[in-house]
DNA sequence: GATCCTCCCTAAAACGATTTAATAGCCCCA
DNA sequence: TGGGGCTATTAAATCGTTTTAGGGAGGATC
């Protein structure tokens, strides 16, 4: 039942309804057997106002898009769930793209959805290059375009953290896993750990990097990047994985090569995500704040978008925190 | 730009713009000099046409609500990515919205969504009692309910697949974990596994069944309920979980206690989330094609939706598949 | 020169709301 | 009796499209 029909039900006119229902200070010019009549009404048919009519006439849609490259991955459920919180607690509703990394669709997912109306985007973990007519909130984006917003770790903190740990373990010949090249966090973690490595004086060794490599959110990643570690040669103690996924995977290429974590082999993970601390063993790892930073995003987004366009500021940082639980020991004495 | 400023620009009435740029056959009347010059000022411009606009005036807004308990616990995230890759491919989008098993959104949210006028409603492991105006689809619902159609696993076949596995490998002492009571799963799998049972000649003890209780997608719940079976005494060499996350939790129970798995003890999980695969040991489970069973509520939504009200199967089925892994082995000989 | 096509295009009415300016009725007062 | 000031309500424009019925121009036909 449209408000023209409930108008028509009540013989007054369309403008009467809407100054009702809405309740705006113009209504209060409406007499009070009227206003209550309408109500009754609108009560009786359970009249809904069309939303996308209003949509229309308003030229708002309380509605935000977010970008994700993987639905199932962890990462992503954890930030969208701290963005749908606070969405829809302030009456916003959201429409999910995952993009799996594949290029075209990176570049065509924010475009569909400014065609959707929609008022502001949230890209987590997704390069955005270009400018758009919409505020943008970057979770995990490090570079700097115009009218995006970052929100960004304390990288810097989070590699002394990790490494500190080991550090303060014993550890000196420390691996690496680097994220896949198309992760946003990928550069800037990894130049925090080689710096930080730097800092407490631990060499970084060519043989004890390996990376991703592939788009799959499963932990075979991180086993096939141990392996090749394993391969290379070259002996370390512990490794400081790029995800608590890889970790996971990384642990079960140890262990089939016959070492133990955390008595052979400690590894640290990072993100802090569910699987963590139900593995065996239970994963110390570098916690993300991520469904605050999805939070955070959100509010921020919807900040900018009742500013209108122009003020913004272009990083958030959030800090981690160490969460140590049985993945890392101390360096075996025996150091070959 | 507006369609309106361009058919100014161009001085052709709005109408011309309109039929020229969706081409339908009417179009056919325009000539071909105007119809290039509509379509080159389009190009030039970067017109796009307004979602919002065009919804109001076809009444369609090629979107549809989801409604998932939690988006970070592996198993809706799954079925999502199968319900958004049909979507985007048909030129929907979508809204989701999870409510965390708190009664009054999983009363809400449905309205929300069809106040949004979303054409349709996927369900995925939650209840839903009231007809609506739209289509429904349900993910792992079970009551019939008008214009609900119901997606479902072969149960049946899932008990036979787990039990028959353990039987197999000599185990006749069999411990389970029911889901909790708000699952939409948890009856009809369970009455799956005590007809499995009963066909096998296994005998179901009260003593060697747990349930999961609390909310929280970590394993933690299968961790606290491995310990009660623990706790009750009554030997058992296998357990059959409610789902991965919960073996999960009841592995590390088990090896708190002592028990190694699969020597002591085996595991058989549910669902084969991405965890399972990795985890340590590999977990043997009974394998559901959420992908699958996202992609075919999706499909069969859109049909219902092209369809109008009316016509609508209230169940599909699809089949579960045993995969193992290895946390299940023969039952230990010295039984106690 | 009236009639009838054909061809190309447009006016106008939707869709369902919101909002602003205007109006109709009424009373009061000079 | 005319105007001023209320109060209660509404007409009409607007948001940006789509769609249908129809109109005008020009040429062919009778």
């Amino acid at each position: 039942m449209s408000l023209k029909e409930l108008a028509r039900h009540l013989n007054v006119s369309p403008a009467t309804v809407s100054l009702v229902l809405n309740n705006v200070p113009a209504a209060r010019a409406i007499s009070k057997a009227t206003r209550e009549r309408v109500l009754a009404a609108a009560r009786h048919f359970q009249y809904r106002p069309n939303f996308v009519a209003r949509s229309l006439r308003a030229q708002r849609t309380y509605a935000v898009g977010v970008i994700v490259p993987e639905l199932s991955d962890g990462y992503s459920a954890l930030v969208l769930s701290g963005i749908e919180d606070l969405l829809l607690r302030e009456g916003y509703m959201y429409l999910v793209a995952s993009h799996r990394h594949r290029p075209n669709l990176i570049d065509r997912y924010p475009a569909m959805l400014i065609e959707r109306c929609v008022e502001g985007l949230i890209a987590v973990d997704t390069p955005c290059e270009h400018p758009l007519p919409v505020p943008v909130i970057s979770v995990s984006g490090h570079r700097r375009v115009p009218g995006v917003t970052n929100v960004v770790l304390n990288h810097r903190r989070a590699g002394e953290l990790a490494l500190g740990h080991l550090v303060g373990l014993g550890h000196r010949r420390i691996a690496f896993i680097k994220g896949q090249a198309f992760s946003s966090d990928t550069e800037v973690r990894w130049e925090a750990m080689r710096s930080a490595a730097r800092r407490f004086g631990i060499p970084v060794q060519p043989g004890l990097v390996a990376q991703l490599e592939g788009e799959s959110p499963s932990p075979e990643l991180g086993y096939v990047a141990a392996r090749k570690l394993l391969a290379a040669g070259q002996p370390f103690t512990a490794l400081v994985a790029f995800n608590d996924i890889s970790a996971i995977g990384a642990i079960r290429a140890f262990r089939e090569a016959g070492l133990r974590v955390p008595e052979d082999v400690s590894v640290v993970g990072f993100d802090d995500a569910y699987a963590a601390a139900f593995h065996i063993p239970a994963l110390t790892t570098i916690r993300q704040p991520l469904y605050r930073m999805g939070m955070l995003a959100a509010e921020t987004l919807l900040r900018l978008i009742a500013a209108g366009p122009g003020a913004q500021r272009s990083y958030i940082k959030v800090e981690p925190e160490l969460v140590i639980r049985e993945s890392t020991g101390p360096a075996p004495s025996d150091q070959t």
